[in-house]
RNA sequence: GCCGGGAUGGCGGAACGGUAGACGCGACGGACUCAAAAUCCGUUGUCCGAAAGGGCGUGCGGGUUCGAAUCCCGCUCCCGGUACCA
C-alpha cells in the first residue's frame, strides 16, 4: 500500500504513516481537515523524494483518492492529482492557516489539498449572491443600461440541455456586459398558460394550475442551479392574474383603437364532442384522442389587425437580425403586388379577384371559387346543386392542412353559372375547387391556364379551354391546342386588344411593362384599381381553450359585444372547472363565470374564448420592467430606463411567429399611445425617445438546437474488383444488417464524396469507388437508386424521450458540476448551428475546469524566473483578453474558450518550469479568473475570493488589454514562390518592405527555385508575408 | 417547387483574399500502476521518403487573382423554413 519515498497521510484516523524519508509533523490531522469540500477518504500522498528532480512517486490505494505527485525541486514540489474526476488540486496552505495543519520540517505542507468538490461550492454561491442581492438591477441614469433578454420557456416540467444550450450563453453575454461597465437587466419568467396543463388536466386529473407551478418550482431550481443571472424579483408568471390582468388591458385597448375585431375564420370542429379542437389535436382529420372525426367549420372568432402593420414589419431597417430571420419574415409576410378586377356574374353579382398579373386577363377562360365562397349558391344551378353541395361537405370534412397538401391532384365542381370578362365581354364559366382559399385575396380568381401551373392543370382535368396571351421571346408561338403546359416566362402580350404589343418579364408588380399597362387600362376603364395583398392574416387570437387569458368582453343580451371595464380587470379564470373528456373547455359550462351583466345592468353572457398564448409573449419584456406595478402594465419610470431590448436571443423556431407578433404589438401600443407616459418620463431624464417604441428587440441572435448523440451511416454491402487500394464497385447495397463477410465490402459508411465512399468495416476504414455503371440497391428508397442517396450521420436526430437519447442536465451537473456544463455547451458548438451532443467531448471542458483550479490553488514558485519569458506571458494575456472581449461581443463563445484554453496551457507550462516573475503570474492569474468568469460564475468566484478578494468577481470591470504588451515583436514571414509556402523566417514585427524583400530573396529554398535567374515579381506584404513569382 | 443556410482531419470545430486544420474530443506510443481508471509526456490531414524534403489536400467542375476554404459562374448533396397565396 505504501511505496517507498512516499509521506502518507491517511485522513480520518489522523494517523500519519511515514514510509522512510520526512515525515510530516501533522497535528490533529482528520476531521480537522475537513475544510471547505475537502473530505479525505482515503490516502493523501506527498512526495517530496530528495534528489528526485522530475521523477515521480506515488502511493496507491484501494480508496478512491490517491495522489500522485511530481517532483522538479524537492524543496518545491508540486503536486498532481488524481481520483475520480481527476480533480484533487492542491490547496495553497496560507487560505487554511488555523485549520489544525502545522507545518513539519519541511514545505510539504503546504501541499495539502483541497479538492474541487462542485457541487457544495456552487451551492454555496447561489446561496450567498442571492444573500448579497447580487442579481438585484436597479434603474441607474448615471449608467448605461443593457436589457438582455432570453426566451422564456413554456413551464413544460423539466430543464433539458436545449434550455441550457439556449441560457447559458446568454447569461455568459448578460455578464460579460456588466463587467464591461453596462447596469444590465437579465430576468426571467414562465410563459404558463397553454394546452399541455390542460391534456395533462384530462389525462393526470390534476389542476393546470398545479401541473404548472409545480413545473415552474422545479425549473426554477434548476435555473439557479446553471448560475445565471437572473434577477428573480422581477420574474413574471403569465398565468397569474396579476399578469394577464394586463394582457386583457391590452386587449381593451387594441378593441378602442379598433385593431381588435370579430370575424369569421374556420376552426376544427368535432360534431360528436360538439368542441373545438387545436391544430396540435387533429391528426389525419381525427380527434387524436377519440378518433371522432373533425370537420372545418366557421366560426366567430377574435382577431387582431395585424395585416394594416404588414408594410411597417417589413421594414427591418433599424434592426441588427440575421439575415435569414428577416428573410423568413418577408417571405410569412408575402406581399405580392398587382390588381384587384371586378366580374360580374350572369345575373350581376360582383366578383372581385386579386390578380398578381393583370396583364394575362385577356386569357382568363373561367373562373375558380372557394367552396365555402358566398356568392357559390347564388351562381349554382339546378342541375349542378347536388355536385357542389357534396364538394363542399367533402371540402368542410378536410383539414386545412390537408387541404393545402400538395402534389394532390385538383378537384373541382362547375357550379352551372357563368361571368363576364370585363375586358372582353366573354362568357366564362364558374366553377368552386379547394385549390382556391377563401383566406387569400377575395377567396376567388381568374383563371388563366395558358400562364399559370395550377390553372393549366385544372383546365386539362376539366377540359376548359386554354388561351394564351405571351408569346416566348425568340420561339415559336405558343398554340392550343397542343400545350404541354403553362407558359411563366417573360415575352410579348398577344391576344389582348389593349395591351397587345407590351414587354412582359419577370419583374413583379409595376416593375413589369405589362403588368402597369394592364393596371393603367383597368383604371382608366373604372374595372379595377391596382392592389396589394398579403400572405399575411390578421392575428386570430381567440382560443376554445381554458387554460388562458380569458378575452375580456361579453355578450349582451341584444346581440352586441362590449368590453369589460378596465376598474373591473381582471376577468379570472375561475379554478373550480371540472374537465369534461370531451376537451370541451370548462368555461363554456360555468355558470358561475358566463353569467354577468352588461354595463346597463343588464343580464349577460362572457366571452369564453380564451386568449393565444402568443399574446402573452407579445409583451411580457415590458412586465418584468415591473412585475408587481399596480397602476398600468409597466412602470413609466422603469421602461424610461431600460427599454428598448438591446439583445433578445432564442431559438430560430420562434423566429416567425412570435417575433412578428411581438413587433406588431409594439409598434401598434406606439400608435395607441401607451408609450406616452414612458416618452415623457425619457425626457425629464434627458433621453430621446425618438423612435424608441418601433421595435420591441433592437438586436436578435437565434441559438441552434442540440441533437441526440445516436448516429450511423447507411451499412452497406459493396461487391466489386480492388484497384490497388480502393474497391471498384459494381454493386452496392444498403442493408442494416449486413453480417461481415457477406460482401468484398462490409460497413458503415462514415463519408460520402460524391461516388467514393468512406467505409468503416469495423476493423479498417477502406474506400469504394462507386463505378458509374454499378447497381446501388437502398431498400428504404423507391425507385431506381443512385451513388448521391447512400447517406452518412443521418441518424442524428432531435432528442425525444421515446428515441432515449435525452441527455438530462441535472445529471451532468450532479457528476460535473455546472461550470463544466455551461463551458462545454459554449466550447463544443457553433452556436447559431448546434449540432449533436457529445458525451466524451465533456470531458475537454471538465479538464479545462480542474487545470484553472489547479493554476489558482498550487503555490506558484518563481523558482527559474526569466525576463522573456515573463514578457511573453504577458503578451499572451492581453492577446487572450482581445480575442476573449472581442469573441464574447459577437457570439463567438467557441473560440472565447478555446483562447482561454491556450492560456491554460500556456499557464500550466510557466506553473511547471516557475518560468515567469511572481506578479506577472498574479496578472495572468487573474486575467484567467475575469475573463472566464462570465462563462464559468461558480470556480472563478470561489478562486476569486480564496485569493483573498472581498468584492465578487462578477462585480470586477472586464479586464482590458493593453495593445503595447499583447503586439507580437517578432513574427513568422511566410515566404511563397508562385503562392506556395517554401519558407518561413523570424522576422521583426516593424520589418520594411526593403529588408523583407532581401531577406526572402536570399532565402537558400527560394535561390533553388530561382535557379539563378530573376524574380519576374515580388509582392511584399510584411510582416507576414512575401510571395515571389518566377 | 420556392426562400434561406451549409459542406474543412476519425468527430465537434478554427482560419481580416496571405502559414489550412487554432482549441477540444478520439486514436496511437510512452511514463506511472500488479492491473485498470485517472494523471503526466509525445505523435496524430494524407501519400512518398531513413531523414532533409517533396506530392496531394477545404463536396464536384470551371473562372478571377501573384495568391482562393474565403470572391464569381455552373452543379451535387445536406439542414432549416414554407408550401395550391392567385
Amino acid at each position: 500500500m505504501v511505496v517507498a519515498g512516499v509521506v502518507v497521510l491517511v485522513a480520518g484516523s489522523g494517523a500519519v504513516v511515514g514510509a522512510g524519508v520526512e515525515v510530516l509533523d501533522v497535528a490533529g490531522l482528520g476531521d480537522a481537515v475537513v475544510v471547505d469540500g475537502f473530505k479525505p477518504e482515503g490516502v493523501v500522498a506527498v512526495d517530496p523524494p530528495p534528489h528526485a528532480a522530475n521523477t515521480r512517486a506515488a502511493a496507491t490505494t484501494t480508496a478512491a483518492n490517491v495522489l500522485c505527485t511530481r517532483v522538479q525541486d524537492p524543496s518545491r514540489p508540486v503536486i498532481r492529482t488524481l481520483g475520480a474526476g481527476g480533480l484533487f488540486p492542491v490547496m495553497r496552505r496560507d487560505h487554511h492557516a488555523g485549520q489544525s495543519l502545522q507545518s513539519g520540517a519541511n514545505h510539504a505542507t503546504n501541499l495539502l489539498t483541497m479538492q474541487y468538490d462542485p457541487a457544495a461550492l456552487e451551492r454555496k454561491w447561489q446561496d450567498r449572491w442571492e444573500a448579497e442581492g447580487l442579481y438585484r438591477s436597479r434603474v441607474d441614469w448615471d449608467k448605461p443600461k443593457h436589457y438582455a433578454l432570453t426566451m422564456l420557456p413554456y413551464p413544460s416540467g423539466d430543464l433539458h440541455i436545449g434550455h441550457w444550450y439556449a441560457m447559458t450563453p446568454s447569461d455568459a453575454r448578460a455578464r460579460y456586459m456588466r463587467m464591461k461597465g453596462f447596469n444590465v437587466l437579465f430576468p426571467m419568467g414562465f410563459d404558463a398558460f397553454g394546452l399541455p396543463a390542460e391534456n395533462a388536466a384530462v389525462q393526470r386529473n390534476i389542476h393546470p394550475a398545479t401541473w404548472t407551478y409545480e413545473n415552474i418550482d422545479k425549473m426554477r431550481a434548476q435555473m439557479r442551479s446553471m448560475g445565471t443571472m437572473f434577477d428573480w424579483e422581477r420574474e413574471v408568471v403569465s398565468c397569474e392574474p396579476r399578469y394577464y390582468r394586463w394582457s386583457q388591458w391590452f386587449f381593451n385597448r387594441l378593441f378602442e383603437g379598433e385593431l381588435a375585431y370579430r370575424g369569421e375564420a374556420l376552426v376544427n370542429w368535432s360534431p360528436t364532442l360538439q368542441t373545438v379542437l387545436a391544430n396540435e389535436q387533429v391528426i389525419d382529420g381525427k380527434d387524436e384522442r377519440t378518433g371522432q372525426p373533425v370537420v372545418q367549420r366557421m366560426m366567430e372568432q377574435w382577431f387582431f389587425a395585424m395585416t394594416r402593420y404588414a408594410d411597417e414589419l417589413l421594414d427591418f431597417e433599424s434592426l441588427d437580425w440575421p439575415e435569414p430571420i428577416r428573410t423568413m419574415q418577408a417571405n410569412w409576410i408575402g406581399r405580392s403586388e398587382g390588381a384587384e378586377v371586378t366580374f360580374h356574374t350572369e345575373s350581376g353579382d360582383e366578383i372581385r379577384v386579386f390578380t398578381t398579373r393583370p396583364d394575362t386577363l385577356w386569357g382568363a377562360t373561367f373562373m375558380v371559387l372557394a367552396p365555402e365562397h358566398p356568392l357559390v349558391d347564388a351562381l349554382t344551378t339546378a342541375e349542378q346543386s347536388e355536385a357542389v353541395a357534396a364538394y363542399q361537405a367533402q371540402a368542410a370534412a378536410q383539414t386545412e392542412i390537408e387541404r393545402m397538401e400538395t402534389e394532390r391532384d385538383k378537384t373541382g365542381v362547375f357550379t352551372g353559372g357563368y361571368a363576364v370578362n370585363p375586358v372582353n365581354q366573354e362568357r366564362i364559366p364558374v366553377w368552386i375547387a379547394d385549390y382556391v382559399l377563401l383566406t387569400y385575396g377575395s377567396g376567388a380568381i381568374m383563371a388563366v391556364p395558358a400562364h399559370d401551373e395550377r390553372d393549366f392543370e385544372f383546365a386539362r382535368r376539366f377540359d376548359l379551354p386554354v388561351v394564351p396571351v405571351i408569346q416566348p421571346e425568340g420561339q415559336d408561338p405558343l398554340r392550343e391546342p397542343g400545350m404541354q403546359a403553362s407558359y411563366v416566362g417573360p415575352g410579348v402580350i398577344i391576344n389582348s386588344g389593349p395591351i397587345d404589343g407590351v414587354v412582359t418579364n419577370l419583374e413583379k408588380g409595376r416593375q413589369n411593362p405589362s403588368v402597369a399597362a394592364a393596371i393603367d387600362w383597368l383604371e382608366d376603364k373604372g374595372m379595377g384599381r391596382e392592389s396589394v395583398n398579403y400572405r399575411l392574416r390578421d392575428w386570430l387570437i381567440s382560443r376554445q381553450r381554458y387554460w388562458g387569458t380569458p378575452i375580456p368582453m361579453v355578450h349582451r343580451s341584444d346581440g352586441a359585444v362590449e368590453p369589460v371595464p378596465d376598474s373591473d380587470l381582471p376577468v379570472l379564470l375561475p379554478e373550480d372547472v371540472e374537465f369534461a373528456p370531451s376537451g370541451r373547455s370548462p368555461l363554456t359550462h360555468h355558470e358561475g363565470f358566463l353569467h354577468t351583466v352588461d354595463s346597463e345592468g343588464e343580464g349577460a353572457t362572457r366571452e369564453t374564448d380564451t386568449m393565444d398564448t402568443f399574446m402573452c409573449s407579445s409583451w411580457y419584456q415590458l412586465r418584468y420592467l415591473s412585475p408587481g406595478f399596480e397602476a398600468a402594465p409597466f412602470d413609466p419610470e422603469e421602461a424610461a430606463y431600460w427599454l428598448p431590448v438591446d439583445v433578445y436571443t432564442g431559438g430560430a423556431e420562434h423566429a416567425v411567429m412570435h417575433l412578428l407578433y411581438t413587433r406588431f404589438f409594439t409598434k401598434a401600443m406606439r400608435d395607441l399611445g401607451l408609450f406616452d407616459d414612458t416618452a415623457a418620463a425619457m425626457r425629464s431624464h434627458g433621453r430621446d425617445p425618438e423612435g424608441l417604441f418601433d421595435e420591441p428587440m433592437l438586436m436578435y441572435r437565434s441559438q441552434g438546437q442540440i441533437l441526440g448523440e445516436e448516429r450511423a451511416g447507411d451499412r452497406v454491402v459493396a461487391d466489386g474488383e480492388w484497384d490497388g487500394e480502393r474497391l471498384m464497385a459494381m454493386s452496392v447495397r444498403v442493408d442494416p444488417v449486413a453480417a461481415a463477410g457477406s460482401g468484398e465490402v462490409v460497413g458503415e459508411i462514415v463519408r460520402r464524396t460524391e461516388n467514393v465512399l468512406r467505409v468503416d468495416t469495423g476493423t479498417d476504414i477502406v474506400t469504394v469507388e462507386v463505378r458509374a455503371d454499378a447497381t446501388v440497391d437502398i431498400p428504404s428508397i423507391a425507385g431506381i437508386n443512385d451513388v448521391n442517396q447512400l447517406r452518412q450521420h443521418l441518424e442524428i436526430q432531435r432528442m425525444s424521450k421515446s428515441r432515449g437519447n435525452v441527455v438530462d442536465p441535472d445529471e451532468l451537473v450532479a457528476r460535473y458540476g455546472a461550470d463544466t456544463v455551461r463551458t462545454y455547451l459554449m466550447f463544443a458548438y457553433e452556436w447559431q448551428k448546434g449540432g449533436p451532443w457529445d458525451s466524451r467531448g465533456i470531458l475537454g471542458a471538465s479538464r479545462f475546469i480542474g487545470d484553472v483550479w489547479k493554476l489558482a490553488t498550487a503555490e506558484y514558485e518563481a523558482t527559474d524566473p526569466a525576463a522573456e519569458r515573463s514578457a511573453e506571458l504577458r503578451r499572451l494575456v492581453h492577446q487572450a483578453i482581445q480575442k476573449v472581449d472581442r469573441d464574447l461581443g459577437a457570439f463567438k463563445w467557441n473560440t472565447a474558450v478555446a483562447a482561454l484554453m491556450s492560456l491554460r496551457n500556456e499557464m500550466l507550462d510557466v506553473l511547471r518550469s516557475g518560468s515567469v516573475q511572481p506578479d506577472v503570474w498574479r496578472e495572468a492569474l487573474d486575467s484567467l479568473l475575469l475573463l472566464l468568469a462570465p462563462i464559468a460564475p461558480f470556480v472563478t468566484e470561489e478562486l476569486w475570493r480564496m485569493a483573498g478578494n472581498e468584492a465578487s468577481i462578477h462585480l470586477q470591470p472586464f479586464p482590458e488589454a493593453d495593445p503595447e504588451i499583447a503586439r507580437e515583436e517578432s513574427v513568422t514571414m511566410v515566404i511563397q514562390v508562385n503562392g506556395k509556402v517554401r519558407d518561413r523566417l523570424e522576422v521583426g514585427a516593424d520589418i520594411d518592405e526593403a529588408t523583407a524583400t532581401a531577406l526572402a530573396l536570399a532565402s537558400d529554398r527560394v535561390q533553388g527555385f530561382l535557379d539563378g535567374g530573376e524574380p519576374k515579381k515580388v509582392i511584399v506584404r510584411p510582416p507576414k508575408l512575401v510571395n515571389i513569382v518566377v
